[in-house]
DNA sequence: CGAACGCTTGATGGCCATCAATCTCTGTGG
DNA sequence: CCACAGAGATTGATGGCCATCAAGCGTTCG
């Protein structure tokens, strides 16, 4: 479970995904993600439109990064776990075109783009992992792209929720068993295109037929192999990787 | 138009999008894209499921991304122009999850990781330039999430025609009253998670409302400025770039 | 204790998928 | 030179998935 490693995922969520096993890479990691603080789910950690140049590596906790729509509609682009990186294109691009908002109080490390380049400096490998994660987390919203494109509601769900586990797997959170999960139905449906009350539905539809449970803050897999099978899903792009290693 | 900036897509489409202006950064991307060569649309450039870590540059011509359902629909990831990066997933990951085929006959330049890396070291403001094309592509994806999430199918043919027109744009191909368009309905169907018999239905829709004609490869905006507020077009994240001048 | 939030379930309807047929255009081979 | 096949575009008819509206429930919290 969660528990045993969650010293690990205390530490350096970062330097546990990318695989990062010597002490001169966990220190480069460490440095990176100094001045962590703390943020509430009051505060946006990125706002529409605005145009400051920060990024955030998640230190522990949820957020979620959203566009609102002008219809007060709202499309969740990404679910951010610990170990993400946060606004990064914020850091590249004029303007951050969505939101990233805490889900949980969250605790973040700020680091500039100047700080990534050093890394990308001193450790070529390191800048190779860390690059690996971006990608990930690119090729996670194209899986969810293919989703809403061409997947019905009770396969998007099934999907979402494999693939969140496969994550949270990867920083030592969760099993395939299940995961604890802060999410509400409100931001299932928004990540996943849907309506709340549609969400619902899938949900007991999924739980009736001995799938997968979602109840109380808590993901239960019932019968994760049938439901893997069942909905066609691909965990080969999420991979754990190890330094030098690929 | 397209015809009068033809040379500088023809030298260097992603010099001319970065906004390479001196010699010394014109000449580095030069010697990342040398040994280009053509591709017909009849062979893929990246499989789905292979593990070659191969990338691209896309020097002339259109192609697309896509990952096959196992009900033989098709959803698209992103359709790519000249001056894109391609692969870069498959490099990073161990597979690529997505297949890319060219859908007219282009021209691509082969780019290893390591090339990459030196260019990264080399001129760290090329580097950032580099990397903030590709967010530019992530930030595509991201919108048409968004697109495929919250919006009617009117909405996403719309918006999907004005962003391409501004990407275009970028590398100096078309302009705001329209643009050449290789696409078939059934690309734009399957881009957009539609069926191709609905966005039939919506390209007349949007012709006999006098706001874009899509006839015989030819994309024109016969009404833009009405266009973009009636679906609430942002170009916010496709405003050119200048090196040096963030 | 009332308000806010999240979850749940029923009823109605609309957007868009699907099936089916026709038409044009292009390229190919007899 | 024409028959034919195939790709792409177009339009009508039918139906299903899911949005929307509406109402009620339990829990938490000021």
């Amino acid at each position: 479970m969660g528990e045993k490693n969650s010293h690990m995922v205390d530490e350096s969520p970062l330097a546990f995904r990318i695989g990062a096993r010597r002490e001169e890479e966990k220190a480069i990691i460490e440095r990176l993600c100094r001045g962590r603080r703390p943020v509430g789910t009051q505060t946006d950690l990125i706002y529409q439109g605005q145009s400051v140049r920060r990024g955030y590596i998640l230190i522990s906790g949820w957020a979620s990064s959203y566009k609102m729509m002008p219809d007060g509609s709202r499309q969740i682009i990404d679910i951010r776990i610990p170990g993400d990186f946060m606004g990064l294109q914020s850091m590249l691009l004029r303007r951050s075109g969505y939101t990233t908002r805490p889900i949980t109080d969250i605790q973040v490390a700020e680091i500039q783009l100047d700080d990534l380049f050093e890394v990308f400096a001193c450790s070529p490998e390191l800048a190779r992992a860390i690059l690996r994660t971006v990608s990930q987390d690119g090729a996670a919203i194209a899986e969810r792209l293919v989703s809403l494109g061409r997947r019905t509601a009770f396969e998007r769900v099934a999907h979402f929720m494999l693939e969140l586990g496969a994550r949270l797997a990867l920083v030592g959170q969760g099993d395939e068993t299940g995961f604890a999960c802060p999410l509400t139905q409100y931001h299932l449906a928004d990540a996943l295109g849907l309506s709340a009350v549609h969400t619902n539905r899938i949900i007991r539809q999924l739980r009736v037929q001995g799938m997968m449970t979602f109840r109380d803050g808590y993901v239960t897999f019932d019968s994760r192999d049938r439901l893997i099978s069942l909905v066609g899903f691909d965990p080969a792009h999420l991979q754990p990787m190890h330094i030098n290693h690929p």
